[in-house]
DNA sequence: GATCGGTGTGGTAGCGCTCCCATCAATATG
DNA sequence: CATATTGATGGGAGCGCTACCACACCGATC
C-alpha cells in the first residue's frame, strides 16, 4: 500500500476516485462496499483509480450515514491493566483482536477509568458493541448497556443476570478438577485462597472446591479457607496464606495442599510458603487458576487449571458481531471447558 | 443492518436541542464546543436542553466537519501484549490514559499485528495523531507516519532519526548507575545481559555498562557479555545466563555481578543462577533495568533503574496534542531521568 | 446625528459518504 | 412491434455537525 502525502494535496474522496475512473460516484461506492450490482469493466476501473489515488474512505463519513462504525470496543479497567500477576486478559485480547481483524472491523480498547465517562464516550456512537469483562456483583456496567440499547458480550455472568450474551468457563469444574488433584497426589489437609467473593468466577472456585471435597467424602473446614482479597493491596494472596499459617498452629494437622482461585494469589502463597520455611511441592502442593503467562516460569513452575483464554475472546468477538449484524436481543450463554496443567508446583 | 431501536426513540439531534432550548442551532453548537460568544442565558437554556435531552454530540458528524476527531491511537504490537514478563507498557499507558482524560480526548489502542493495515486504519483518518513504542532498527513506522503526514510521539529514538517528536530515558546514564551500584558493592567481575541490539534502547544501555567500567579504569570482556535475545524464545535470559556461567568456567574469576538490560531478562538471569546453585545477592547480585511491575514481587526483590513510567506516558501525549495543535512539524526530543530503585538482589 | 467597531445571533453551505430513485439500455415476453 | 423485466448506472437527498457569513443591535466615537 503507497499512500504518498504531498504537501497541499487533499485526501482522495469518492468523487475523485469516480472521476478517475470515470464512473459516477454511486458506481464508486457500490465497488468499495462491495455491492454485487456492478459490471466487472467498471470494477476494475475503479480498482484501478483506489490503488493510483491511494483512496481510503473516510470512516466518519461513512458512518455518519449507515449509523455504524464496524468498531468495537474492549473494555478495561485501569485497575486490571495495572495488575501483572493477574495479567490474564492479554490472551482473551489476543483472540478478540484476531477475530476482530479477520471479519474486517475495527478494535477499539476503552481504558474504564471513570464509569460515566464510559457511558458518554459509548453514547457518542463511536463503536457498534462492547465487550465486558470480569465483573464484579454489584456491576452496573452490564445494565447501563443495555438501557442505552448498545450490543454486548461479557465474559462471565453477571450477578441475577438472566438473559444475554455471555461467555463463561467452567469454573466450578476446573476448580474441582485442581482439588481432585491434591487429593490424588495424597493431600489430606487442603487449604483454599478464594478471589474476592463479590467476583463471580470467585464464587464458582468456591463452590468446586467444596464440591470435590463433599465427593470425595470430606467436608468444608471453614478455618482453611481465606479470601485473598486484591483490597488487601500488595500481596493479597501472601496476607491470606500467612492467616492460613496461623490458624493451622492450633490445629492437629499441617496443610499440605492450597487451591489459589487465581495464579496471582498462588504466587503470593508460594512465597509465603517460601518464607515460613516449606518447601513447595515437598511440604505443600499450591494449585492456581488461570495459566496465566507467568505460570510456566514461576518457580517452581505452576500447576494450574487453564483457560482458552484466545477461545474466549474468539467467540466472544463472534457473538458480538453476531449480534449487532443481526439486531438479535438475546443469546444463550456460551461455558467453555478448562483443563488441568500439571506442572511442578503440585 | 437495521440495530433495533425503541420505535420513536431517536437519539436528539442538535436541532433537537436547539428547538427545546428556543435558539437557533448555531448557538446551541457554540455551547456545546464551548465557544465564548454566547450570551449567559442562551447558554443556560441550551444546556438545560441537552440535560433534558441527554444529548451527546455524534461523533462521527463532528470529525466529519472539523475534520478532526479528537482521539488519538496507542499503537501496541501483538508480540509486547504477551510479554508479562516485559510488561513495561502498562505504566506508560496508564500516564497517557491519565494524560489523555484530562485534556478530554480519546485514546484508541490500536493492535499492530499486521503493519500495513495500520497504516490503511490510520489512514481513514480514526485518530489525529499516534503514539508509538519501542521501536527496534529498521522499523518502518515511523517513516510511515510521517509520509502520511500523521502527527506522531515515539517512546524511544529510532535509528537514524534526525528530527521528530520523542520521548526517551536517560538509557546510558541508566546502566552506568547499576553498574556503578555493583561495583560499589565490590563486585569485581560483572557480567552484562543485553536486550536485541536492534533495541535502540538496549544499545544505550549496553554503552552504559561499557562507560562505567572504563570511568572505573576497567575494561569490557567481550566473555562477559551476552545478548538475550527475545528471538530465543521462552525464557532468553536464561539461556544467556547459562551461556556466561560455562564461559566463566575458563576464566579465572567466577561472575560477581550480572547487569541485565530489562527486568524480564534479570528475572530470568535469577532463575538460572539459583538453577545452576548460585545464590542471589550473596553469590551473584544482579540489577535489572525498567522497575516494572514484577521487581518489586519478584524473589529476591529486584533491584533496578526504574523508568518513570507514567511521566513518560504523560509527557508523549502532551507533545502529541501540541503538536497536532499547533501543527508543529517537529519538536525537540525530551529525554527523562532515571533512578536505582534499591532492593534485595544487589 | 452619522459612522464605527464589537457582540450575539440565525441561516446556509457544505464535510464525504451511502441510500433511494429515476433513467436507460439490453434482453425477454406477449 | 409493443410491453414488461432485468441489470447497471448516475444524480440527488441527507446523515448531524461546525464554519462562515450576514444581519440586527448595542454603546462609543467623531
Amino acid at each position: 500500500m503507497i499512500i504518498s502525502e504531498r504537501p497541499g494535496a487533499r485526501r482522495p474522496t469518492l468523487d475523485d476516485v469516480a472521476a478517475v475512473a470515470g464512473v459516477g460516484r454511486s458506481t464508486a461506492s457500490r465497488v468499495v462496499t462491495g455491492s454485487p450490482r456492478v459490471s466487472a469493466e467498471a470494477k476494475r476501473a475503479v480498482e484501478d483509480a483506489i490503488a493510483v489515488l491511494g483512496y481510503v474512505p473516510n470512516a466518519a463519513a461513512r458512518s455518519l450515514v449507515t449509523r455504524r462504525t464496524d468498531a468495537i470496543a474492549f473494555v478495561l479497567s485501569d485497575d486490571e491493566l495495572m495488575r501483572p500477576d493477574d495479567f490474564y486478559f492479554g490472551g482473551i485480547l489476543r483472540g478478540v483482536s484476531r477475530e476482530v481483524t479477520a471479519r474486517g472491523r475495527q478494535l477499539v480498547i476503552a481504558l474504564n477509568d471513570d464509569e460515566s465517562r464510559l457511558e458518554s464516550y459509548l453514547a457518542r456512537q463511536v463503536v457498534d458493541g462492547v465487550l465486558l469483562l470480569s465483573l464484579e456483583a454489584g456491576d452496573s456496567r452490564p445494565w447501563d448497556m443495555r438501557r442505552i440499547g448498545m450490543p454486548m458480550v461479557i465474559a462471565g455472568r453477571p450477578d441475577g443476570w438472566i438473559a444475554g450474551a455471555c461467555v463463561t468457563v467452567d469454573n466450578e469444574g476446573g476448580a474441582r478438577q485442581a482439588v481432585e488433584h491434591l487429593m490424588a497426589a495424597g493431600c489430606r489437609r487442603i487449604a483454599m485462597i478464594t478471589g474476592g467473593m463479590r467476583n463471580l468466577d470467585s464464587r464458582a472456585r468456591y463452590e468446586g472446591y467444596g464440591t470435590a471435597l463433599r465427593a470425595a467424602g470430606r467436608l468444608v473446614d471453614p478455618a482453611l479457607v481465606v479470601e485473598g482479597r486484591r483490597l488487601m493491596g500488595h500481596g493479597a494472596g501472601e496476607e491470606a496464606m500467612a492467616e492460613l499459617l496461623r490458624r493451622e498452629e492450633s490445629a492437629d494437622f499441617p496443610i499440605d495442599g492450597v487451591f489459589a482461585a487465581t495464579d496471582g494469589l498462588a504466587f503470593d502463597a508460594v512465597r509465603a510458603l517460601r518464607a515460613a520455611g516449606r518447601r513447595v511441592p515437598e511440604d505443600v502442593r499450591v494449585v492456581g487458576f488461570d495459566d496465566n503467562p507467568l505460570a510456566a516460569t514461576f518457580d517452581p513452575p505452576l500447576t494450574t487449571i487453564a483457560q482458552p483464554y484466545e477461545e474466549i475472546g474468539r467467540t466472544m468477538t463472534r457473538m458480538l458481531l453476531e449480534q449487532i449484524d443481526s439486531g438479535a436481543a438475546s443469546m444463550p450463554p456460551v461455558v467453555l471447558p478448562t483443563e488441568l496443567r500439571r506442572r511442578a508446583s503440585a
